[in-house]
DNA sequence: ACCTATTTTGAGTATACACTCAAGTTTGAG
DNA sequence: CTCAAACTTGAGTGTATACTCAAAATAGGT
């Protein structure tokens, strides 16, 4: 949409805005005139760039939900302590996209269409690469022990998640590394 | 603040219409408009017995906090297996309230006053019961080492439980009992 | 049957929201 | 330097929201 200097650079203030606008106070914090203020910058603006503002929201998501999942090419060769080290960074280094993240499944279709749907595939894939992943570590294990292994693994990871976004002062990481080592 | 047996409905009538609304569309779904059509109702009447919106949605918060812990007096007896067993059956026999449960903790301080603190409250005191139950059920565990287990048993409920509000096919009792088995 | 407290009605208010547009300013390729 | 395309402005639109209120209807104790 954007084709001058002065636009991309408006256009990232706009998506700064609204990620740190969703990780503060979710989807009620995210208005268009909080979006504008913070990027300093006016309602025509805003909508030359962006076609409506849950746009902006959903680029926002999107890139949340790629985030935590920082490396799709490494699918088939990475081991479990490297997918759960991947989660935990995500959280750790990027607080804000991992807030918007946990929200963006339970905020329901209001965050745009089928928010929630694309979050659930996305989760799929994340399980089956997590099951492979503890297939390679131990030749033993039946296909579908793993794939249950793996729900659960990434289930302990979402629900700390869960709970850290409640209270930014739990140690989400030392408890993944305990979660890590119960499940294996 | 209802006196008679017709008002006594009319706030029944309301608090099903919120809980329901709640479950199926979260708050956004839950406007004062679409309480009163489906309680049958017109606002001046919901006002004559509720101060405001948000007092009817945090009644049914409250009731979806206190439902999934349904036995406070039955702290220091109850076992692992029990607490377990009774956030299942809460999830399954009560999936609407179980939903706005999920759902109360992310929708933020938009949902009442301190609405996560609250949440956070009821997760701490759980974490405790969970805590002293294993305790009893291993002797030789050490407080700070049950109240980490606890807080990973729970961690793994909460993301199962996140998990099913995404998809309400996903077999949450099998595996809400295959993550106990790992904490006996 | 009476009479007051309670409940219901439905039109009405104020406000916040996402979004528009015509007019002016800036950018940068040729 | 020129000029069209891209960008910015800021007042303005329509709509949905939570909430109010005076007047009419009903409940239920006496």
């Amino acid at each position: 949409m954007a084709r001058y200097q002065v636009g991309l650079q408006t256009e990232a203030k706009i998506i700064e805005a609204t990620k740190s606008l969703l990780a503060e106070g979710g989807l009620d914090a995210a208005t268009l005139k909080s979006i504008c203020e913070r990027a300093n910058v006016k309602a025509g603006s805003f909508y030359n760039l962006f076609d409506s503002k849950e746009e902006a929201v959903i680029r926002v998501v999107q890139e949340a939900i790629k985030a935590v999942d920082p490396d799709p090419d490494g699918a088939g060769t990475d081991t479990v302590d490297e997918l759960v080290a991947a989660y935990v960074r995500f959280f750790t280094e990027e607080p804000q996209l991992a807030k918007v993240y946990v929200m963006a499944a339970l905020t329901g279709e209001s965050a745009g269409d089928g928010a929630r749907r694309r979050f659930l595939r996305h989760h799929l894939r994340r399980v089956e690469r997590f099951a492979d992943a503890m297939s390679r570590a131990d030749g033993d294990l039946k296909p579908d022990a793993a794939t249950d292994d793996a729900e659960l693994l990434l289930g302990v990871l979402d629900g700390l998640a869960f709970r850290w976004s409640l209270d930014a002062d739990f140690e989400f990481a030392r408890y993944a590394n305990l979660a890590a080592v119960r499940f294996l």
